[in-house]
DNA sequence: AATGCTTGCAACCGCCTTCGG
DNA sequence: TCCGAAGGCGGTTGCAAGCAT
């Protein structure tokens, strides 16, 4: 791929710019390109990479290997975003409509529960910033913020975790806790520092019937990620499987 | 059969970043 | 350090195919 993209088209007898050439053979040409209908577990990775790092297509694409970012943006836009509206969610917020709650209108917890909802949307926010400014090193597992820092330390655990999965343990780890000792857990990953978020029983249920969030997240090395709450901290491990 | 509407997807556009001279 | 070219990315558009009337 030593050639310069603007001879390419000179060479291959083209009327297009080097960059319109680069940009149908990565979303189209590449010979590892996987096309045609997206599987229910990519449609499923889709959606929760979206919830996490809303239209960073790239980056989603980086966890479907065989997709270009291009196809999942078309994919999203035509059918998830829909199939998402349909369901009451807002593709966007990934939270669940005003009037999708309006069932429980008479809930006196409502106002609780949107609070808790805007709680969330801020630590997606500031979870999106940090990926952002951190998307040059590789995401491993979050540290205990009380243990002292190991920068320098060799990492000696399998490196397990894409982001989805560690994201998806934290949410599901939060979801699937009682709710009231939910009231009081914090995450030790920094971006959640010192911010609560405890969810109504009835969004937890919500969430993991649409997206079947679990609480053990089990990584491709065969380790399952688990999240302890010891009060103070949530600590993440990667667990030897048994 | 003709027309208009909807859908899906490839390609384009514009902006920002990176690279090399 | 500056500057132009190329790369990278997300948003948007254009158009062909399918469908409804």
């Amino acid at each position: 791929m030593a050639m310069e993209a603007g001879a390419l088209p000179l060479k291959a007898g083209l009327e297009r710019c080097g960059k319109s050439c680069r940009i149908r053979w990565i979303n189209y040409l590449r010979p590892d390109i996987k096309r045609g209908k997206f599987s229910l577990q990519e449609e499923h990775t889709i959606i929760q990479l979206h919830a996490l790092l809303g239209n960073m297509w790239s980056a989603i694409a980086t966890h479907l290997p065989k997709r270009a970012d291009n196809e999942i943006k078309n994919y999203w836009n035509t059918h998830l975003k829909k199939r998402l509206t349909k369901m009451g969610i807002d593709p966007i917020t990934h939270k669940p409509k005003t009037d999708a709650l309006g069932s429980a209108a008479a809930n006196p917890n409502d106002d609780v529960n949107l609070s808790h909802m805007a709680q969330w949307e801020s630590a997606r926010l500031e979870a999106e910033a940090r990926l952002v400014r951190d998307s040059k090193v590789p995401i491993l597992p979050p540290q205990n913020h009380l243990a002292a820092p190991s920068s320098s330390a060799p990492t000696t655990k399998p490196q397990c975790l894409d982001v989805l999965k560690a994201w998806q343990g934290v949410v599901s780890g939060l979801f699937t806790f009682n709710v009231d000792s939910i009231q009081s857990l914090t995450s030790t990953l920094n971006f959640m520092e010192n911010t609560t978020l405890p969810m109504s029983s009835s969004s937890v249920g919500m969430l993991n019937d649409n997206f079947g969030w679990n609480s053990s997240i089990p990584c491709e090395s065969g380790d399952i990620l688990k999240v302890d709450d010891d009060n103070s901290a949530c600590e993440w491990k990667c667990l030897e499987k048994p």
